[in-house]
RNA sequence: CGGGGUGUAGCGCAGCGGCUAGCGCGCAUGGUUUGGGACCAUGAAGUCGGUGGUUCGAAUCCACUCACCCCGACCA
């Protein structure tokens, strides 16, 4: 490709609303542009990109047996309230209407769609296991568009669906899946982690997700160095540490006036926080709750949701809680009564809290589980801490931020049962198919890779992600012979296969360096009057500070040799 | 959905009652340059987000509205 004709030029500012550095760097190297909120479009040299991360994806899921096929993204809403899904997506969900008045959605996933298709297709155990994909575009109306690529409403998927007949089988699915996963990041050129995961709306039993550690990400996961254990935030579990345990002494009274906060309190009694209760109030479903656990811990919202088994929750507002008689910043579980109560069972870990009184400026001392308040539910509904010891092996925990780009869930036969997927097995058993589901969001793999490979200049593609892998510049080209010397190379790379940016515009060297920088092909090579006079040309690697002479004779074979060890060497 | 903010040339911004709306980058033409975002000259490019109002006069003040951004809620 010649850089003359190429759509897009590079912009020396980055957009003011670019708040992260893979949505300014796209943008800057005219590889995406904004639409609307969270919708984009893709630019030449962001659409190559985006076309080899497709392409390994797509290779890896047809060899771990996937067959791909197309779905619609126009999907009629009977599909979406026979599957009972359609609370947990709500607004979230993009509705039209056709002429008719007929309403469809624009699909968020496409498990209705398939499970429907499958129901269809596939009537006996011969007909299983399938594993059936897609690569398209998916709808979801956010609440919140962030980050450019990372978080956007229209955006492309890979979903593949297992389709089993038992439970051994569904395992093997998922297995086989964990490894294509597995694969594809690494010949990527990037590095994830897979953790143990929520899962969230789509629903199901086991999940875990895939992880690229950077420090902008907006998942928190712990992990254990000494064993392994990882999990997302929403889903991990630390040891929580006993607190003191004395005998029980009698309640008492103290006058806390102004104090609110379990940090306030605390330290104005000259107790740790863990001597204190916290309560905290949400309204799921419509319904207060009042949750109550260990001041020095915090609630984990997602755990706490999936308790209480419902679709929509909140924290409380101000009105709501004093629409239950609460008296807030002084709450306490003691002597409440017809609010349901859920207790983290660390109010068992420690003795004599100190907790609310329920009553303007005053807080109770000595409060003990079970002799003062009893709860309704009594569950681990605790933020995992790092530091706190790991659950398996008990070693210290630490924690790291990162991006979400996989997720895998084993679904069981909820959607099928419900859609009315079922097969003969062996026996003659009428059975639902079990099903498990695998999605990888491309484009923010794309912003991820940035994300995890970039400097103070640009992009740093990994080689086997680049848009291109080589960017030819020469310098002084109105000079003949660099002209010629850069021509020929130009032609006879591309003719073995080599994808070359040919910088082939009248630009001062400055700017052509700057913009090889910013967008960041992997392998820069520059012909100039000065490496001619060698008879060489200049190879540099972009993730490299230093560069090296090569002889022009044979180059195009030279430089296809290294690219291709570099891209076997590649983790 | 709550709070805050911004809409002026392709991009980044200034102008915030006074008449022909500016600057930098980018773009076009010509010339001088050329190993890390060069320089000179000339030029093109704007319904000042939209609607309504106040005023002799509105990019500027007021109201409404739309779009976009940030924080929170929420969310693969």
């Amino acid at each position: 490709m010649r850089f003359s004709r190429l759509l897009g030029r590079s912009l020396k500012e980055a957009p003011s609303d670019a708040e992260c550095i893979s949505h300014s760097y796209l943008v800057r190297a005219g590889m995406i542009q904004q639409v609307s909120t969270g919708v984009y479009s893709y630019l030449p040299l962001g659409w190559r990109a985006f076309r080899k991360i497709e392409n390994i994806i797509r290779e890896e899921m047809d060899a771990a047996g996937g067959q791909e096929l197309m779905m619609p993204s126009l999907q009629p809403m009977e599909l979406w309230e026979k599957s009972g899904r359609l609370p947990s997506f709500d607004k979230t969900l993009f509705t039209l209407k056709d002429r008719k008045g007929h309403v469809m959605a624009l699909g968020p996933t496409h498990e209705e769609i398939i499970t429907d298709l499958v129901r269809h297709t596939v009537q006996s155990y011969r007909d299983l296991p399938q594993l059936l994909y897609q690569i398209q575009n998916k709808f979801r109306d956010e609440p919140r568009p962030r980050g450019g690529l990372l978080r956007v409403r229209e955006f492309f998927m890979k979903d593949l669906y297992s389709f089993d007949a038992d439970d051994a089988g569904l395992d093997e699915s998922y297995g086989k899946m964990v490894q294509a996963y597995k694969n594809i990041y690494s010949r990527c050129g990037l590095s994830a982690v897979m953790v143990e995961a929520d899962s969230g709306a789509i629903g199901g039993k086991a999940s875990h997700e895939f992880m690229l550690l950077v420090e902008s990400g907006e998942d928190e996961i712990i992990f254990c160095p000494a064993c392994g254990y990882a999990a997302n935030i929403e889903k991990a579990t630390s040891i929580k540490p006993a607190g003191k345990n004395e005998a029980m002494l009698a309640v008492e009274e103290v006058a806390t006036p102004g104090l609110r906060s379990i940090d306030e309190v605390a330290g104005f009694l000259n107790i740790t926080t863990d001597r204190t209760l916290k309560s905290v109030f949400y309204v799921c479903d419509g319904q207060v709750v009042f949750v109550v656990i260990r001041g020095d811990f915090e609630v984990n919202e997602t755990k706490l949701k999936n308790v209480l088994k419902c679709t929509e929750m909140h924290m409380a507002t101000e009105a709501e809680v004093q629409q239950t008689g609460i008296v807030a910043g002084y709450a306490s579980p003691i002597g409440l009564e017809g609010i349901k109560i859920v207790a983290d069972d660390s109010v068992k870990l420690g003795s004599n809290f100190v907790a609310g009184a329920n009553k303007q400026d005053t807080h109770l001392k000595n409060v003990n589980f079970l002799r003062d308040f009893k709860a309704d539910m009594i569950v681990d509904i605790a933020k995992a801490r790092a530091g706190d010891p790991c659950p398996r092996c008990q070693k210290p925990a630490k924690t790291e931020r990162g991006i979400e780009v996989g997720h895998v869930f084993k679904l069981g036969t909820f959607l099928s049962e419900k859609l009315g997927a079922y097969f003969l097995d062996r026996e003659g058993n009428y059975k639902p198919v079990i099903m498990g589901c695998y999605g990888i969001g491309l484009g923010r793999l794309l912003a991820a890779a940035i994300e995890q490979n970039h400097d103070e200049k640009g992009i740093i593609w990994p080689l086997p992600i680049a848009p291109f892998q080589v960017y030819l510049c020469p310098i002084k080209d109105d000079a003949a012979d660099v002209a010629r010397a850069a021509e020929k190379l130009y032609n006879n790379l591309t003719a073995i296969g080599v994808e070359v940016l040919f910088d082939d515009r009248p630009e001062s060297p400055g700017v052509k360096f700057n913009d090889a920088d910013l967008i960041g092909i992997p392998l820069r090579i520059v012909i100039s009057p000065r490496t001619l006079r060698e008879n060489a040309a200049e190879i540099k690697w972009r993730k490299e500070k230093d560069s090296q002479h090569l002889p022009l004779e044979g180059l195009a074979e030279t430089i296809k040799s290294i690219l291709s060890k570099a891209l076997d060497a590649s983790p």
